[in-house]
DNA sequence: CCGCTTTGCGCAATCGTTTGCACAAGCAGG
DNA sequence: CCTGCTTGTGCAAACGATTGCGCAAAGCGG
């Protein structure tokens, strides 16, 4: 701890100058002489100074930090979102503040509360499932602004950067009827996200394009729980007519369910085939993946995010909330 | 933004007091008059006051930030490792920066620089496979506190959480051999990690033990690419005599390297089997998982090392660094 | 009624840095 | 020689909250 407390002050009296002396120089302010100038980046130098970032932050009310909320840090579509918003705020000298939601309205609640309580510069969300009311959204923004990815809230107040999900179930849906599928299920995500209500109407409008009846019983909401996977995989499974091809929340929601598939002795890929949205790298490790999968993209998805966060941060005066919509794409394995 | 820079000194104006008594209002402090309370009290929550964190944290030159500084966030792993980093700072108030170091020299350097920049109270760091130098963390804590979890740096002057790596991979070499293996192969990490050299004991322990003979030829060292896995397991299967069992740097190394023993015909767990570090949750996916896994209990160790993190913090005169072990424990599948 | 303690509150310094302004010295032009 | 400009430096306020100290009023015992 050489140099743990060392101040302007330290090197103003050293020098004997003033600390505005000090301060001046050490940004190259053309008043100050170039011998002043000199003795004091040479002495600043040697004595390893730094700028003290506490008290520049409460000067500038400014801590060029972020704070990101999410659901699960370990679901590596977040994860990867992540590094995305990372990239794209470390270019301008931001850092981000983790914290996971769980999917729970109040640990989400609460992450905002403090994030805002340790003095961020604004705020990137990815809802929780579990988030049907906005309160805390509002009360945040009063203090600092609010960008939302991937699980977004629609509202002219706030920024969000989405996928098109409603295209992308559509795509996937022309994929497989293409391929001569009909009897196709959706395993969709609950109410509270925007996306839930989106991926039905692109399964929706597929069916309906090729005159394919749109059947109750095929349409399931989850709650993103592993038991509740299970629950509505068996219900798919227990109809008299099963679906021959699942259309699935995510991979995940995917995972659990070909595993219930496998028990009750359905072959993968042969008895039954699933897409899904999300494509996470471990997929292709599988012998049986899911046949077609929709890349949404969230390195991109969260990059975009602290792009607005950004401009929101640094010209508030003159930035509008707006959206942007990054195109998925299906993969076809 | 009603109320973006209400401060005490408004309070104050608006009710006539002073600035300080303000201050004592909130805090409850026994020499204010019960009425001054209350009416400072009472517009204070009407007008929402809340307090600058940035002013306080100057102040009190402390910023309830921790930085952590680990490979990659989208490894299952270290996701995980937060998690229990998270939880454990989270208690005490605390909230943390996290940054990758991509397994890269630079950017961890750059990572700890910029987070010592902003202000943070403390380090936590699992290191990069590449950081041959030092000298980054020397300087680093100088300025602050500094704890190893996982892929530490053993030095008095550091405190580290990590598993006993040494018994896992000779747990792993009992239970191998208990089931009739001698041809067992190791594909371990590079040499910059202090766990390379431990798993590499605990392999040799293990054949010694048993007088299996070691061979050179079975003992790989990675640099955690996927190139250089493809490399070394193709090395491996080109033997004369490939081995039966592979044990295994962590999962993602495994699940490459039964990518190519697949290409090249081999069926896993018939042909060839693996068994590998850190269990992780999509393994249990696999139609063929490896036989046995070595469960290193990322969320403790990270825990841990915040434990100890916020002791070196809140009590920096008394804190000596120290090591701590969490014994990892054998999984069969 | 005096001297003491208690109660209630304000003043001012403090944390480290930045910055508008003032001031003095030097110098050039008229 | 005076005016006005440039150059180099320091003073002091500001950011928001905390806190030691001081002061005045009130209360109380003798």
């Amino acid at each position: 701890m050489q140099n743990a407390n060392l101040t302007m002050k330290k090197i103003a009296k050293e020098l004997g100058v003033s600390v505005s002396t000090v301060s001046r120089a050490l940004q190259n302010h053309p008043r100050i002489g170039s011998l002043t100038r000199e003795k004091v980046q040479k002495l600043a130098k040697e004595l390893h100074y730094q700028p003290n970032s506490r008290a520049i932050n409460f000067k500038n009310n400014k801590s060029f930090n972020v704070g990101v909320v999410l659901p699960y840090l370990t679901e590596q579509y977040f994860s990867i979102a992540l590094t995305g918003i990372e990239q794209t705020l470390m270019s301008k000298g931001y850092s981000m503040v983790v914290m996971q939601s769980m999917n729970d309205y109040e640990r989400e609640s609460a992450a905002i509360e403090s994030l805002i309580k340790h003095g961020v510069d604004g705020i990137l969300v990815s809802m929780a499932s579990e988030t049907y009311n906005k309160t805390h959204f509002n009360n945040a923004t009063h203090k600092v602004p609010i960008v939302f990815f991937d699980r977004v809230l629609k509202h002219p107040r706030y920024s969000a950067v989405y996928g098109n999900i409603t295209k992308a179930a559509f795509d996937a849906m022309e994929y497989l009827i293409g391929k001569g599928f009909t009897e196709i299920a959706l395993m969709n995500g609950p109410n509270s996200l925007q996306s839930t209500e989106e991926r039905l109407k692109g399964y929706i409008d597929g069916l309906k394009k090729y005159n394919i009846p749109v059947s109750a019983s095929y349409i399931k909401n989850l709650n993103l729980t592993k038991e509740d996977t299970i629950l509505k995989i068996n219900e798919l499974l227990d109809l008299e007519n099963p679906p021959k091809v699942v259309l699935a929340f995510h991979d995940y929601i995917a995972l659990d369910a070909m595993q219930i598939c496998k028990e009750r002795g359905l072959q993968i890929n042969r008895d039954i085939s699933f897409v899904t949205f999300s494509n996470l790298s471990f997929c292709s490790y599988l012998d049986n993946p899911p046949i077609a999968t929709v890349e949404q993209f969230p390195a991109e998805l969260g990059a975009q995010a602290a792009g607005l966060l950004l401009e929101a941060m640094e010209t508030p005066d003159t930035y509008q909330p707006r959206e942007i919509v990054v195109e998925p794409k299906l993969i076809i394995r």
